[in-house]
RNA sequence: GUGGGUGUAGCUCAGCUGGUUAGAGCGCCAGGUUGUGGCCCUGGAGGCCGUGGGUUCGAGUCCCAUCACUCACCCCA
């Protein structure tokens, strides 16, 4: 039998009103701080991520979707959402406009990786991006709007991490003095850490490996090669988060795997679950615009991963209570009637009511079962007995009462 | 990409050291109720036991491969 391609999955009925539901909570949330939709193509060219994300990242050397079309353009699907959206931005002359510019998107991404509970190959990302600001309040902004989201679907124990990764200024001369301190203890590193010298060294700090850890103890750490400009933004926006209540942590070893980020970097993390507990991740990206080809134009911003917030809120029970039974199944128990009854069917739905009849040919007591185990609230009954008298009979399932009506009578009852 | 676990009905799972027609609960369909859902009772449908190969007189059970899911890495949302 064929099954949906390996790291893919259906969205389908209870699961998808789930998803509606997180959707409607986070646009909402957008309306409210003023971040408009954007929709950008699911595949764009490879080179706009290769610059976006770097060359050197896991995103582009393993896990991009490369291909080539008919026209031997070559393409990738789009491994994250933030490349579309600043290619789209210059693309469209945003720039021009009076700034900053606030976007949000919500869509799937693709990255060939192994499958497993948080992660597939396609997943679905929610994010919010500002441009065309250094402010940090655009940062505290992104933060805040995430904690507000999260707020609103009921989590209480999230945690946010930050940290201040740098700029072109101050972070390469980091990472070529982490570079040099991790070569002086090469021997005692693992070999993730030895391969992480040249791919990216700020990683060495956070490795798991006893060893590793030892042997990076009395490693500089990150903020005290800050330069004035990262060190002042950091500071401030640490203020603000507290001017504004939201708790934190600085974590000194938060890297991001997207070689745009700059300045601020942030994730919210969700204690409970054991692994793939990031749940958002985002951060400032200052010179991503000019990496596109653009004039300097900083930005800010942040992706959330759907799945693992649908996992995290699986785990904390946090659904809205399930819809009460509504809408009404019209039980037609003479098939000399149907004229009569999908006329009536199709006045209800005129009104504006959910509506259903039968279209197997079954029972009463089947299509009442039916319509008692799809939710439906009322049930209309027309058959013989009925026409004979002109009436109908009502039936609330929910209160189990009847009464006869007159056709006119059940439009007019339903009349909003 | 690396290493481990799992794969039996639509769903959740049982099936002892290989041994006749592979089971349960839930769900689905029908009947008990000549027109009336839920609770209860009865019956029914539905499985090439993930797929392919091998060992054996005999494989759901053992071996190999493959695919999928899952866990831990790498990395990330």
């Amino acid at each position: 039998m064929k099954k949906a391609p390996r790291g893919t999955r259906d969205i389908l009925l209870q699961e998808a009103v789930k998803w509606q539901y997180l959707e409607e909570v986070f646009r909402e949330m957008c309306f409210k701080y003023n971040f408009t939709e954007i929709r950008t193509p699911i595949f764009e060219e490879s080179e706009l991520f290769v610059r976006s994300v770097g060359e050197a990242s896991d995103i582009i050397k393993k896990e991009m979707y490369v291909f080539k079309d008919r026209g031997g353009r070559e393409l990738a699907l789009r491994p994250e959402g933030t490349a579309g959206v600043t290619r789209a931005y210059l693309e469209h002359g945003l720039n021009h406009r009076a700034q900053p510019l606030k976007f949000f998107y919500f869509g799937p991404m693709f990255r060939y990786d192994r499958p497993q509970a948080g992660r597939q190959r396609q997943f679905y990302q929610m994010g919010i991006e500002t441009f065309g600001t250094e402010d940090p309040a655009a940062d505290v902004e992104i933060i805040k709007f995430t904690a507000d989201l999260f707020a609103k679907l009921g989590f209480e124990n999230l945690s946010l991490q930050i940290n201040s990764v740098g700029c072109p200024q101050c972070r390469p001369s980091f990472q070529d003095y982490l570079r040099n301190f991790a070569r002086e203890k090469e021997s005692s590193l693992c070999p993730d850490c030895r391969q992480r010298m040249q791919t990216n060294p700020l990683r060495i700090l956070d490795c798991k490996v006893l060893s590793c850890r030892e042997a990076m103890q009395d490693a500089p750490a990150l903020d005290s090669f800050l330069c004035p400009s990262c060190r002042e933004s950091f500071e401030m926006v640490l203020k603000l988060l507290q001017a504004l209540q939201i708790p934190y942590q600085v974590d000194p070893c938060l890297v991001r795997g997207l070689d745009y980020y700059t300045k601020t970097a942030f994730e919210f993390i969700f204690d409970a679950l054991d692994t793939q507990n990031s749940l958002v991740g985002g951060g400032r990206y200052d010179h991503l615009v000019e990496s596109c080809g653009g004039p300097y134009v900083p930005g800010v911003g942040m992706a959330a991963g759907v799945e693992r917030i649908l996992l995290a809120m699986e785990k904390e029970n946090l659904w809205p209570a399930e819809d009460a039974p509504d809408g009404i199944f019209l039980a037609i128990d003479d098939p000399g009637l149907r004229g009569e009854g999908l006329l009536l069917l199709y006045q209800l739905r005129a009104q504006g009511l959910k509506a259903e009849t039968d279209y197997l040919g079954r029972s009463l007591k089947a299509q009442m079962k039916y319509a008692h185990r799809h939710g439906f609230r009322y049930v209309v009954i027309l058959g013989k007995e009925e026409k004979l008298h002109k009436k109908l009979k009502l039936r609330d399932l929910l209160q189990g009462e009847q009464q006869e009506v007159s056709p006119a009578e059940l439009l007019k009852h339903f009349k909003s």
